[in-house]
DNA sequence: CCAATTGTTATTTA
DNA sequence: ATAAATAACAATTG
């Protein structure tokens, strides 16, 4: 489920009841899937007592740090959620993770568990974390870079390409279609077509997506949302993707679901041409 | 039983 | 050697 404004809906869910408060308690269900790159016993030991003093999200990744220099990274996967519950909550089956104040329990659950913790300790953000590459919304997300990384993967559809976390952090099944649809490219156009015209206008939706979905899920700018996309308007493809039979929201002709570059993909045909 | 799922990575193919 | 395609991971739902 969780792109980048999803993560940052969930970052911000546990934050609001729990920046500043101390952890009493913490459970976890040691699947080594989880815990594939940190062990669950010192994460354990390290975030018993420690108080959250910060949190942040980079792509589809989290960030949160506690006092005593623990690091507890979070990275959702498929199916993976943040929780905030009352402080009688009991562990369920799919909690990998559970913080308790003195006020809430928050949860990391994750049925698929394609989903990761990790887990460091020391002065400065883990090594993983400062890797990540620059974010959509950052100035190094020039029309040089996505331009350069067009021409190195010239032959492989547009759609795949958006999907690299490597030059489109946070960029996920959704958001690559949303802005393939704003920017009238078809899904299947080899990466390497594109009009320099082009690429600045994929660059220019990349942006905004990412904008708008942040303020629309995350509520940036203002207060949390209750609920994951109740506040995205049905003039975007995001509302209509799913359902049989849907409308394009600006040519109001059927819109088409392939698979390509391995992921269920949905286009307008009346929008997106395959040739310009 | 079959197919589907908003992600990533290892392996195979070209 | 590099890039693109495919399989695999796990659980649940229709």
């Amino acid at each position: 489920m969780p792109e980048l404004a999803e993560v940052e809906f969930y970052r911000r869910r546990w934050h609001e009841v729990a920046a500043g408060r101390r952890i009493t308690v913490v459970q976890t269900h040691d699947h080594k899937k989880t815990y594939r790159s940190a062990p669950a016993a010192p994460l354990r030991n390290a975030l018993t007592g420690a108080r959250l003093l910060d949190s942040a999200t980079a792509a589809k990744q989290m960030l949160f740090r506690f006092s005593g220099g623990a690091w507890l990274g979070v990275h959702l996967g498929m199916s993976g959620e943040l929780t905030v519950h009352p402080v009688n909550y009991i562990q369920g089956k799919h909690d990998h993770l559970v913080l308790r104040t003195s006020r809430h329990t928050l949860v990391f659950s994750d049925p698929r568990m394609f989903g990761k913790l990790e887990f460091a300790r020391g002065p400065d953000a883990p090594a993983w974390w400062t890797r990540i590459a620059p974010a959509l919304l950052s100035t190094e997300f020039t029309a040089d870079t996505v331009a350069a990384f067009l021409r190195r993967r010239a032959k492989a559809p547009i759609k795949a390409v958006l999907l690299m976390q490597e030059r489109f952090p946070g960029i996920g099944n959704w958001m690559a279609d949303e802005i393939l649809w704003r920017a009238a490219l078809h899904p299947r156009r080899a990466a390497g077509s594109l009009t320099p015209a082009e690429t600045r206008v994929l660059r220019r939706e990349c942006r905004q997506v990412a904008r708008q979905a942040l303020r629309a899920i995350a509520g940036q700018g203002g207060p949390l949302p209750p609920d994951l996309n109740v506040n995205i308007p049905n003039t975007w493809l995001f509302n209509h993707r799913w359902t049989d039979g849907g409308l394009c929201p600006r040519t109001h002709v059927p819109l088409i679901r392939e698979e390509i570059g391995g992921r269920t993909t949905c286009w307008s045909p009346g929008r997106q041409r395959l040739k310009s």
